[in-house]
DNA sequence: CATAGCCGCCTTTTT
DNA sequence: GGCGGCTATG
């Protein structure tokens, strides 16, 4: 063991990565480290001689846990079999493992939003259900929140007491119906699953809670109820959770995380140790302040400190510039700056609230000649080709997998229509076959023509001549189903080069995995690109400049970092302002942004954005003047370390200046007293809460409030 | 049965 | 400003 590495910890974090038995929270601010301590502690455990088989740490992205076993074998000097994985990846294993005792066919497909939707759109149909008024997306999002919270189908039956939860109800079940006879689960089934299969097969809980010793969950403010609920019978047995989390850095609440896990940790483990991390060696003090000032501006948080370790660094900059194009070009600018003062490409990110963001910025970096990469990798397996591949090695592997079928039944187009299908689909419904099935026995089907027959035999032979290559490499089964399907000569005749290529890249992308993995087989390997991120592409290694989401910047950190679209509704989002919480969340999510700048911060708004092909007018967000500076009087030079370009200067001198604890009139709502003023010149917003009960942000400029001469109080 | 073109919904964020 | 699904036409 490399023990000098040990000697870098500070005593708090040492006393995490050393803590032996029992229940143990860390709680950590960004940039403490909090990574580094629960790697460490999972190489510390096994150095200690606690077998690396008997470990399961989770993390949150694929990503992450590469990064985490690579670094772990770096500490010890030799690979271990330590389980390291995303709840999904470890979900998948204990499933296909336990596929009996779950009541699951192991070869399941994994359905992902797309093909989510596709069945979702069918079932909704099926329940003589208007896609309009129950859009499939809709309906994902409340399915989705119900599996998240462990509803399964009968539960919500016989709680359904209103016209919208029934019908709801009719609509899970028939998805749920239609995944089961493809043989396919979706993201949230393979959490509800195994927390099902751990709660109700006691010897599946002992046996797994038996191996594994010691359980350490990374980003546990980010857990749902479902990854709630596994973790805690997974350590059912010897109750040496690990958990690490920071409860201001919880973004995911939309999709069912439940930030009371992380808060009441030390209920459900009472003996628990808690060590907190405080110290940030990450960030500049100013850029830590900026960080605190914003974040205390959430109403139900803990107070928490952040100690800077870093000397003072430089201005953090906030322009103003006209349109995306101009906010865009300054970006471009100011990298180019960058790269010349000697910074690399590598250590600079950009980051944004929505993906259509990053078009702009694209086009600015092409045209100033300067490479970068999106984090956006998921792309890749959105195409058109690299779906069509994997939908036949999907049917090879789960020939239940309808979704798939029909995606390659006459693609490449072999004269298979919609005639015939329709005619092979009704077939299948009268024998209560598959579709596969009926399609290998498309010669009774009396409906179909000879022609039609003929067509399906050659595709059913293909088909069942492949599945007899199943044991080989998985990099030999993508190219043999790409040559022997017609794929390829269909592309070699429309001499699409650039969907060859990508072909190709897969086929690597199969060599390697059949290089790097274990066991690898065909199974094994769709399922694990099936849960592949968008930030598991994003090669850190490389000189360009990353673009990414903020939700995917979680975890990441760079010396230079660009913040763009501070502007009302894009952050915080208006699809997020329904409540309070909502925006909190949207406040944490540009406290991770600002956190994870280690030297220089730059963020940027725009006067004029066009949304959906619509030019409209911006105004700087409210959050900006959460950072710290412009709180009233104008006096924003005293507090220091943020500079605002000259733009922003001039149209803060013009609006009148509301004080908190002012009171106020409104033409409509009356009576009320200045809750919060941003101050944005022109574009200043005031929050009154009025004597009516609610609480509005109004636009100066537009309000029209009276005030009052003294104060009534 | 294949193709082209139109319509509508979409976009917040993702494992 | 894009994609997927549906329809009309050859």
């Amino acid at each position: 063991m490399q023990t000098d590495f040990y000697e870098q910890l500070t005593d708090s974090q040492r006393q995490a990565v050393f803590h032996t038995e029992g229940p143990l929270l860390v709680l950590a601010g960004p940039g403490s480290g909090k990574t580094r301590v629960i790697t460490y502690r999972v190489a510390a455990l096994i150095d200690s001689g606690v077998q690396a088989y008997n470990i399961c740490a989770v993390t949150f992205t694929n990503k992450a846990a590469e990064q985490m076993r690579k670094r772990c074998a770096e500490l010890l000097g030799f690979l271990n079999k330590a389980h390291i994985s995303t709840f999904h990846s470890l979900c998948v294993r204990i499933l296909r493992q336990y596929s009996s005792q779950a009541n699951i066919n192991r070869n399941f497909s994994i359905y992902d939003a797309t093909e989510q939707a596709k069945c979702m759109r069918q079932a909704v149909k099926e329940c003589n259900l208007n896609t309009a008024d129950f859009s499939p997306a809709r309906m994902l999002d409340a399915v989705s929140a119900l599996k998240n919270r462990l509803v399964d189908v009968d539960t919500l039956k016989s709680e359904a007491n209103d016209f919208f939860s029934a019908t709801l109800a009719k609509i899970y079940t028939r998805y749920q119906k239609m995944l089961s006879e493809a043989n396919a689960l979706d993201f949230d089934d393979l959490l509800l699953k195994t927390a099902y299969l751990l709660k109700d097969c006691a010897d599946v809980r002992e046996e797994l809670s038996n191996r594994f010793r010691f359980v350490l969950i990374d980003e546990y403010q980010d857990t749902n109820h479902a990854q709630y609920r596994i973790a805690k019978l997974l350590v059912s047995q010897h109750n040496n959770i690990c958990a690490t989390g920071d409860p201001d850095q919880s973004i995911y609440r939309w999709r069912g995380a439940d930030i009371r896990n992380i808060l009441a940790f030390e209920k459900d483990w009472p003996q628990a140790t808690v060590v907190k991390l405080e110290e940030n060696f990450r960030s500049t003090p100013n850029i830590l302040k900026a960080a605190d000032s914003l974040i205390s501006f959430n109403q139900s948080r803990k107070e928490k400190v952040l100690i800077p370790t870093r000397p003072e660094g430089g201005d953090i900059v906030i322009n103003c510039c006209e349109d995306q194009t101009n906010e865009a070009q300054t970006v471009a600018s100011l990298i180019s700056e960058l790269a010349d003062e000697g910074v690399s490409l590598r250590d600079i990110a950009v980051f944004y609230r929505i993906n259509a963001m990053s078009r702009a910025l694209e086009e600015a970096l092409i045209k100033n000649k300067i490479p970068y990469q999106i984090v956006r990798g998921i792309e890749f397996y959105n195409r058109k080709e690299i779906r069509d591949l994997l939908a036949f090695l999907k049917v090879l592997i789960n020939p239940e997998d309808e979704i798939a079928l029909l995606r390659i039944i006459n693609t490449p187009a072999r004269g298979i229509g919609k005639t015939t299908i329709d005619r092979i689909k009704a077939y299948a419904a009268a024998g209560r076959l598959s579709f596969y099935e009926a399609l290998k026995q498309a010669d009774k089907i009396s409906s179909l023509s000879a022609g039609s027959k003929a067509k399906v035999a050659v595709f059913i032979n293909t088909m069942e001549e492949l599945k007899k290559q199943l044991d080989k490499p998985v990099a030999s089964i993508a190219l043999s189903v790409f040559e022997k399907t017609g794929l390829s000569a269909s592309l070699k005749d429309s001499s699409d080069t650039d969907a060859i290529d990508n072909i190709n890249e897969l086929i690597s992308a199969a060599a390697s995995y059949d290089e790097q993995s274990d066991e690898p087989s065909l199974l094994d390997y769709l399922q694990q690109i099936s849960l592949f991120s968008d930030v598991d592409t994003y090669d850190i290694g490389r000189p360009s400049v990353a673009l990414m989401t903020l939700h995917s910047a979680k975890g990441l950190e760079f010396d230079n970092v660009f913040i763009v679209g501070l502007e009302e509704g894009l952050l915080p989002h208006e699809r997020s302002s329904e409540d309070d919480e909502d925006i909190e969340e949207e406040r944490r999510l540009f406290f991770v942004g600002i956190t994870r700048a280690k030297l220089r911060l730059f963020m940027s708004y725009c006067q004029y954005r066009t949304i959906r092909g619509q030019l409209s007018r911006s105004i700087p967000s409210s959050f900006l003047y959460e950072l710290g500076t412009c709180r009233n009087n104008g006096s924003h030079n005293d507090v220091g370390g943020i500079y605002y370009d000259d733009e922003y200067q001039r149209s803060r001198t013009f609006s009148p200046v509301f004080t908190p604890g002012q009171l106020v009139r409104h033409v409509s709502f009356g009576l009320g007293r200045v809750k919060d003023f941003v101050d944005m010149g022109e574009n200043s917003i005031v929050v009154v809460s009025f004597n009516s009960g609610q609480t509005k942000s109004l636009k100066v400029r537009f309000a029209n409030l009276l005030t009052f001469e003294g104060d009534f109080s």
